[in-house]
DNA sequence: ACAATGACATAAG
DNA sequence: GCTTATGCCATTG
C-alpha cells in the first residue's frame, strides 16, 4: 500500500463508459477528457478492446470524434457496434455517421467523475461495493 | 527500463 | 471526402 491506491486507467475508463446511457454515445477522446486525460485516446480504445467479455460494458456506445465505429474487429460480426445502438435508438446518417447533435452523451461534470472513481476506490480497499 | 501495441485525434496533401 | 503521417498515452512482454 505505498503507492497511491489509484485504480488501472483501463479500470476507470470501464468505470465511466458504464455510465453511458442507452440512445446515447461518446467519443475515445471524450472519455479521455473526462477522465483528465486529454490525449489517451487510443488508450481508451485499447481499454475497451482488452475489455473481458465476463464484464459488462456498453462499449459499443463509445465511438471514434466523427461518429464512426472505429471497429476494425470485425470478428465481433461486421456492424455489431452499429447493430447494437440501432437496437437503443441511435439513428445513423447515410454517411454511417451518428449525428452528435441528437445522441451526443453530455458527459459527467469532473465532480460527479471524481465520485465515481472514489468509490471505484473504495470498492477496491474495502472489497465492498459502496459504503 | 526499452520497444511494441492499439477499437484515437488532428493536420496536411 | 479519403489517405497518409505524426503525436499521445497506458499497458504488456
Amino acid at each position: 500500500m505505498g503507492d497511491y491506491p489509484v485504480i488501472g486507467f483501463f479500470e476507470q475508463v470501464y468505470r465511466l463508459v458504464c455510465q453511458v446511457p442507452p440512445g446515447k454515445a461518446t467519443s475515445y477522446g471524450a472519455i479521455a477528457r473526462m477522465l483528465g486525460h486529454s490525449h489517451a485516446a487510443r488508450t481508451v480504445g485499447w481499454a475497451l478492446h482488452s475489455l473481458p467479455p465476463d464484464r459488462y460494458v456498453p462499449w459499443h456506445r463509445v465511438v471514434n470524434s466523427q461518429g464512426r465505429v472505429s471497429t476494425n474487429c470485425l470478428e465481433h460480426g461486421g456492424g455489431l457496434q452499429q447493430k447494437l445502438l440501432e437496437q437503443e435508438g441511435v439513428e445513423f446518417q447515410p454517411d454511417g455517421r451518428i449525428d452528435w447533435d441528437r445522441f451526443a452523451w453530455p458527459g459527467l461534470p469532473w465532480p460527479e467523475v471524481e465520485a465515481l472513481l472514489r468509490d471505484a476506490i473504495s470498492e477496491e480497499v474495502t472489497g465492498s461495493p459502496g459504503e
